[in-house]
DNA sequence: CGAGTTTGACCGGCGC
DNA sequence: GCGCCGGTCAAACTCG
């Protein structure tokens, strides 16, 4: 049939529109027929459905009238019959009934497929299509379409109604895109709940399976001394908290934690005479009782020196001896930048500055500000041998959402805490397991250089520190080179004490395997890890760990948008010049030197 | 004027 | 007990 011979009419409106309603999304299915062409236009798909087609020619009355390319099964309309009290979706075939007594009424045919009935059945729609078909031309001007005109049929539909847009079916449109928005804007969400659960599980899923795999290894003659010294100690230190809890007992009546602006302290100068009268001690009482719980397990936790002592009967003591170590694990990240503090996506208030001894360079102290109470400090200090080196050390757990800028390094260095603290039941391979994946995901973010491969990243260096009264796991992000023994890094573990002994250990990934028990001062070539421990033998379980962790990092860091998300939340925390009078007021504090008097002389600062 | 920084003093642990 | 040292406080100060 050819477009445009007018082979059908219309009485009055040339475009006859009518409604289908999904229910799935309420969005109508608003159809148009164009008597022009004779097709029925889904306008929401731009389809055309239906193209009828008057194969007798009288002028009076429809005598054969076929809907060919009928295409409504692409559709999805509503079938409204009763038989479908749940309005489920149904596919329908269109067609129009041959003598039809309702001239030109659509009947939809339903076969029914979703629901599995077999008894097919026909129903009507009692409304008009408005192709009111009736013939006015003639028999021989009547020719049924060829294939090719059929094809061509859509098309030239679809530019004739974009002449003639409907504000109704823009307004469908933008309704049902609105849905949809929604919807989607639902799945982020989800998604981004999801992804910081799953980040938090990946750490405990670690711990769980190399706990495992110890069990399964059994009593394997050295693997008690290869535990980890120092979180041993300091969990033992934290058990201890318990039983000084039942002999202090002044100190542990108050449970509730005060907001340090809250402190009734009075240190000023210039209001303070003799303290070390009776009223002095009185106050001190007080303040001891109204400072923060933290606070005092931290230094019941560093006092305490009898470590055989529990007392399991109170979980909320435990708890919170352990929420104190948490918050006295220290994660120290080293970084070379020039910026006076590294962005790591959190606000934080200044409220100390001190001189450091061995540092001409002064330590500045801040704490987090994003939400009240929230115990996370941190110390800035550059790096008295290279003072492009900017260490930054975090101490505590935030307890407030973090923006997505701040999730990377929160999340490593809470992890690394945890691994930390977590390592009395580990092995010290599984420690240098779990901490350096901490560190290469950091690095592997925060250093746009370092390649995406974990194997072929940036040397990093995680250094466990049994430095007292903090254990303390520093994160080398300095290393760029690739040098096979980089023990002779000058500012390799600042805060290691000389007294520990070292071992190395091997490449977290397992391409770099090394002989412990002949290079004790040796790093890994691309990952080592340092820390103290009584005994040098090499470890059995050793590649039998690497592959474990191996996989769950690898899947982790080979996760695109994982690390994409975490690669746009960090990429501006190294060398991000200080844009904040925050930032710029550190540059100034943090930069300058002083007369290196290690002790409370801050008049040297600045 | 409020938020943030500076800075001198205080506190407590630790070693001698 | 004393001094050293790290950490913290809070009034004074600065800045936008």
């Amino acid at each position: 049939m050819r477009r445009g011979d007018g082979g059908l009419s219309m009485d009055s409106d040339p475009i006859a529109r009518f409604f289908l309603r999904s229910n799935n999304n309420n969005n109508p299915v608003v159809l148009n027929s164009f008597p022009e062409d004779n097709t029925v236009v889904n306008t929401t798909t731009d389809r055309v459905i239906a193209t009828a087609t008057a194969t007798t020619a009288t002028s009076a009355s429809l005598q054969q009238v076929n809907l060919s390319s009928c295409s409504s099964n692409n559709n999805n309309f509503i079938n409204h019959d009763h038989h479908h009290h749940n309005n489920t979706r149904q596919e329908l075939d269109f067609i129009l009934t041959p003598n039809n007594k309702y001239g030109d009424n659509l009947v939809a045919r339903d076969d029914d497929d979703n629901n599995n009935h077999h008894n097919h059945h026909s129903l009507e729609f009692k409304v008009n299509t408005g192709l009111n078909l009736l013939t006015t031309s003639t028999s021989s001007d009547k020719q049924p379409p060829t294939e090719e005109e059929d094809n061509n049929t859509p098309l030239n539909s679809q530019d004739r109604r974009r002449t003639k847009p409907e504000v109704g079916v823009i307004e469908a449109e933008i309704e049902r895109v609105k849905v949809e928005n929604e919807r989607l804007r639902e799945m982020i969400d989800e998604a981004n709940t999801h992804y910081s659960a799953l980040q938090m599980h990946h750490v405990n899923l670690m711990n769980d399976k190399n706990k495992n795999k110890k069990q399964l290894i059994g009593n394997n003659s050295t693997n008690s001394d290869q535990r980890v010294l120092v979180p041993r100690q300091f969990m033992d230190l934290g058990l201890a908290t318990n039983a000084d809890e039942d002999h202090d007992a002044d100190a542990g009546d108050n449970k509730e934690e005060p907001s340090s602006s809250s402190r009734s302290r009075s240190r000023s100068p210039y209001a303070s005479g003799n303290s070390k009268n009776s009223s002095e001690q009185e106050k001190k009482r007080i303040e001891r009782e109204e400072s923060p719980i933290q606070e005092q397990e931290a230094k019941k936790i560093q006092r305490s020196s009898s470590p055989t002592k529990h007392n399991n009967n109170n979980n909320n003591v435990d708890q919170q001896a352990h929420e104190a170590t948490m918050r006295k694990a220290r994660v120290s990240v080293r970084a070379r930048s020039e910026a006076p503090m590294i962005t790591d996506g959190c606000q934080w208030r200044k409220y100390g500055q001190k001189m450091a001894k061995g540092n001409p360079c002064p330590r500045a102290y801040y704490r987090c500000t994003m939400a009240s109470g929230c115990p996370v400090r941190k110390q800035v200090q550059r790096c008295a041998e290279d003072r492009t080196v900017l260490v930054t050390t975090y101490e505590g757990k935030h307890n407030h959402p973090l923006p997505p800028a701040a999730m990377a390094m929160a999340q490593t260095t809470s992890s690394a805490a945890t691994m930390l603290l977590s390592g009395s039941s580990m092995s010290t391979n599984d420690n240098n397991n779990l901490i350096n994946n901490a560190t290469n995901f950091l690095a592997t973010t925060l250093l746009p250089s370092s390649s995406s491969s974990p194997s072929s990243a940036t040397s990093t260096m995680a250094t466990i520190s049994a430095s007292a009264p903090f254990p303390t796991i520093t994160l080398d992000l300095t290393h760029d080179d690739h040098s096979p023994n980089n023990n002779n890094n000058p500012f390799q573990f600042p805060i290691r004490p000389s007294t520990i002994p070292q071992i190395p250990f091997h490449n977290i990934f397992g391409a770099h395997h090394h002989d412990n028990n002949n290079n004790n001062n040796n790093q890994s070539k691309f990952c080592g890890l340092q820390m103290p421990n009584t005994n040098n033998n090499n470890n059995q379980d050793h590649s039998s760990n690497n592959n474990i962790v191996d996989t769950v990092g690898a899947a982790i860091a080979s996760d695109p948008n994982f690390t994409a998300a975490l690669v746009s939340a960090i990429s501006s925390i190294i060398g991000a010049a200080a844009t904040t009078p925050t930032q710029q007021n550190n540059n100034t504090a943090i930069g300058n030197n002083s007369n290196g008097n290690g002790s409370n002389n801050n008049k040297n600062n600045i």
